[in-house]
RNA sequence: CGGGAAGUAGCGCAGCUGGCUAGCGCACCUGGUUUGGGACCAGGGGGUCGCGAGUUCGAAUCUCGCCUUCCCGACCA
């Protein structure tokens, strides 16, 4: 392709309303532009890249024995009524009208298509197991779209689902796809760490999610720096050992202190000149409904996915203002486990271990010091339902732990029959008798690919490609197409390896050498061909690699036989 | 939805405490000189100052409302 007629508009400056790196080199290398918050069109650049992640996803799933299909973006919303995700979704669901006033709506995810599928068209453990995927795009009314193509409403995704006979078939498929995906991403040139996660509103028991770690991440995961754990800091379980009897405090009388306009933790412990640790919080939620109270130490951090799954809801929220007067009958910031009404108490393992602690007293300006349980408030619901911190010991071994803020660039589950027992997908047996297929899910946020191998390749100039997935592995760049002998030596290089079957730029512009190095290297073509007067009347040109600099002088005649090893093409 | 910031040419910004025809850099068009890391000279085109109302003789500038975008929180590929 020639410069001269592409549609690669290149940006000098970052945009405004960028903040991430990935975000800032895709709109000004020109791969992305945006439409609405959380919608981008891709540009040349971006979909030859984007074209280039699907081959590698399409290779390693056919692999592995699964099909391609292409299922709608325009769903029913009645299917997704019988697996209750209608309103699980909410308001994630992008609903319309067609003009005879039905209901429609654009698909977040497949599961209930591909099941209704093979509900109605597979009929026999013959024809299982099956693996069906698409790379179709989704769409999703995200609370908060962000980073550019990092998290938007409307992106493309590689979703596959799995049916077997069996749970051990289901295992057998999990494993490919989970093999498949490592292929992947590692062919992606992404740094990923598989790790134990939370099946959420997917549903199922067990979950992976593929992390890249990265300042741009919108998660954390846990990676122990002894034993091969690794997980979600959602589900990440930490270890509170329970203090024996003998290690505790003898119970002193309980009392009020004033604290006037004192709301918070830190300002309690400042006046009080006690550690957090010594104070239990008492957070009121909202769960599908109920007041619920969570009891915390002071200085830990509430997990909700652990709440939520302690108290098997779907939504949690923190409640609101109002509520916790009328549970409290106090303002907000002087809540306390101690004569709380019609509220269930649930507290976390490390609160069990508190003896004499300090929490708010349910009435305006006060807090209460030296409260037990058991003496003062009862409760016997205790669980893991704090975040993890890198000062927890690691799950699984409880060596030293590093939390580090990841990219979720994949995620599979097994599901189990969560799906195919409401919407009928069933074959018979051997023996004549009904079976329920047992499914897996495995999604790839291709579009969120791209924003992660930027955000963990790029220097100061631009973006660093990795050859697998460049949107082009080479770009000429002719530093004066006014000078004949340099044309002519570009013209030659160009034609030799179009030939060969190489993809590549040739800048053919008549710019000046320095834009056209400061743009190859901001849209990260990872191999320069230089052409320059001296060299080109000898009939040399340049080799230049753009993550290290080396570079090397190749004769003409040869260029395409270099480029070809180089490239691997 | 809660909290913060911002909307002026394609991009990045200045102007904004009320006063001339709204400005700068980049980009773009024409001509010329240039060409090894974002060249130079000359000429030129391009604006509902986010939208609407109000105050005023006069509003990009002040007031109110709305919209949009970005950042921090709840969601997830």
């Amino acid at each position: 392709m020639r410069w001269s007629k592409s549609f690669i508009p290149t940006l000098k400056e970052d945009p405004q309303d960028a903040e991430v790196i990935s975000h800032k080199l895709m709109i000004r290398g020109g791969f992305v532009r945006k439409l609405v918050s959380g919608v981008y069109s891709f540009l040349p650049l971006g979909v030859r890249v984007l074209e280039k992640v699907k081959r590698i996803i399409r290779e390693e799933m056919d692999i592995k024995g699964s099909q391609e299909v292409l299922m709608p973006a325009i769903h029913p919303p009645e299917i997704w009524k019988r697996t209750g995700r209608y309103e699980v979704l909410g308001e994630v669901l992008i609903k319309f009208k067609d003009r005879h006033g039905r209901e429609l709506l654009l698909g977040p995810t497949h599961e209930e298509i591909v099941t209704d599928l093979v509900a109605n068209n597979v009929k026999s453990y013959k024809e299982l197991p099956l693996i069906l995927y698409q790379i179709q795009t989704k769409f999703r009314d995200e609370p908060r779209p962000r980073f550019g193509v990092m998290r938007t409403s409307e992106f493309i995704m590689k979703d596959a689902y799995s049916f077997d006979c069996d749970v051990a078939g289901l295992e057998e498929s999990y494993k490919k796809m989970y093999d498949a995906y490592c292929r992947i991403f590692t062919r992606c040139g992404l740094p990923f760490v598989p790790v134990q996660a939370d099946p959420g509103m997917m549903g199922g028991s067990v979950s992976h999610e593929f992390m890249v770690p990265s300042e741009a991440g919108e998660d954390r995961i846990v990676i122990c720096s002894k034993c091969k754990y690794s997980a979600s800091t959602e589900v990440a379980e930490c270890r509170t050992k329970a203090k024996s009897v003998s290690a505790k405090e003898k119970t002193l009388p309980i009392a009020q202190v004033d604290t006037p306009g004192i709301t918070t933790i830190e300002k309690v412990s400042e006046l009080l000149k006690v550690g957090a640790e010594k104070m239990v919080k008492t957070l009121i939620y909202k769960a599908d409904g109920n007041v619920v109270a969570v009891l915390l130490r002071g200085d830990h951090e509430a997990n909700e996915t652990k709440v939520k799954n302690f108290l098997k809801v779907v939504n949690l929220e923190l409640a609101d203002s109002k509520t916790i007067e009328d549970v409290t009958r106090a303002p907000v910031g002087f809540t306390g486990p101690v004569g709380i009404r019609n509220t269930r108490i649930i507290a976390d393992n490390a609160v069990r271990n508190m003896d004499n602690f300090i929490t708010g007293a349910n009435k305006k300006d006060a807090h209460i010091i030296n409260v037990n349980i058991g003496r003062d408030f009862e409760t016997k619901e205790f669980a893991d339902l704090r975040m993890i911190t890198k000062d927890d010991g690691c799950p699984a071994c409880g060596k030293s732990i590093e939390v580090k803020q990841s990219i979720e660039v994949g995620h599979t589950f097994k599901l189990g029959t969560k799906y195919s027992d409401v919407l009928g997908a069933k074959v018979l047996d051997k023996d004549g008798k009904e079976i329920v297929a047992v499914m897996g899910c495995y999604g790839i946020g291709v579009t969120r690919i791209l924003a992660s191998v930027i955000e963990t390749n790029s220097d100061k100039d631009g973006i660093l490609w990795p050859i697998s997935i460049a949107p082009y592995s080479t770009v000429i760049i002719a530093l004066n197409m006014d000078d004949k002998k340099v044309k002519e030596v570009s013209e030659a290089v160009y034609d030799a390896l179009s030939k060969a079957g190489i993809e590549v730029l040739f800048d053919d512009r008549n710019e000046t050498a320095g834009v056209k190095f400061k743009d190859a290297d901001l849209i990260g073509i990872p191999i320069k061909i230089i052409v320059g007067a001296k060299n080109a009347k000898k009939d040399i040109v340049e080799v230049k690699d753009r993550k290290s600099g080396a570079m090397t002088e190749v004769l003409l005649k040869d260029i395409s036989a270099h480029l070809m090893r180089l490239t691997g093409a």
